[in-house]
DNA sequence: AAAAAATGCAACCGAGGGGTTGCATCAGTC
DNA sequence: GACTGATGCAACCCCTCGGTTGCATTTTTT
């Protein structure tokens, strides 16, 4: 048993696929228009970058795939909706460096001073 | 203007890069190492993963490009030292995103209300 | 001064990423 | 049923990425 705040080799498989998700200014964008504007879909979203309305189709691909979007089937078109779940998640992993860190100045400090 | 907490592309633009420098699980592995064991050389660096020397020494590049980790020439060796700083502004971007869909929230959920 | 250790530099390689274009398909609309 | 709009699918292209090997360079150490 681990404890929960450790950050395991297997952790770290799950959360380098999360930020490589996030690590590309048009899905950041893409993520950022859905936050403000609600959900839409694909055409609508392309309208607002200058690439091509199949490579956003690849970028929301690679979201959903990293879980930060789902889209669902309405009649003729499909729509996107940004999960906020993950976010927290990659949230937690940046959370727990941070804290991973701070202990080790800890540990620095208390040296330092005996 | 705009206000501080806002995500417009130039941010954006900073950001993805960030992102990208953690989407990568042998990257997130050397940040741990250098978090949990302090500054660290190279060689005793790879001497924890599967890939030869240089294959870290290019990761250290890309996490340095980030503003993830320093280095410093001391004798014939250098040290690798995380930087926190960095860190806290891939936690700003994940926080203003978060913040933004909440407002979305609410408005809908004031829309539905009237 | 010679050997050993730590790093730097450069070329090369295969796979995957981001982008495009063209065409097929499917669902409303007149 | 014919037309139009929104997607889906597939092939292709170029370049970056992660990784390797081989060798040069710089500092210690003996």
């Amino acid at each position: 048993m681990s404890r929960p705040e450790a950050l395991s080799p297997a952790r770290l498989k799950d959360a380098a696929p999360l930020f490589a998700a996030l690590g590309d200014a048009t899905r950041l964008g893409l993520l950022v228009s859905l936050c403000a504007s609600g959900p839409l879909t694909v055409t609508r979203l392309s309208g607002q970058f200058a690439v091509s309305r199949q490579a956003i189709t690849k970028h929301l691909d690679v979201l959903a795939e990293a879980g930060l979007v789902t889209s669902a089937r309405q009649g003729r078109e499909r729509i996107w909706t940004f999960e906020p779940k993950r976010l927290e998640d990659a949230h937690q992993y940046l959370a727990r460096l941070s804290r991973e860190w701070d202990v080790a100045l800890g540990r620095l400090k208390a040296f330092v001073e005996s």
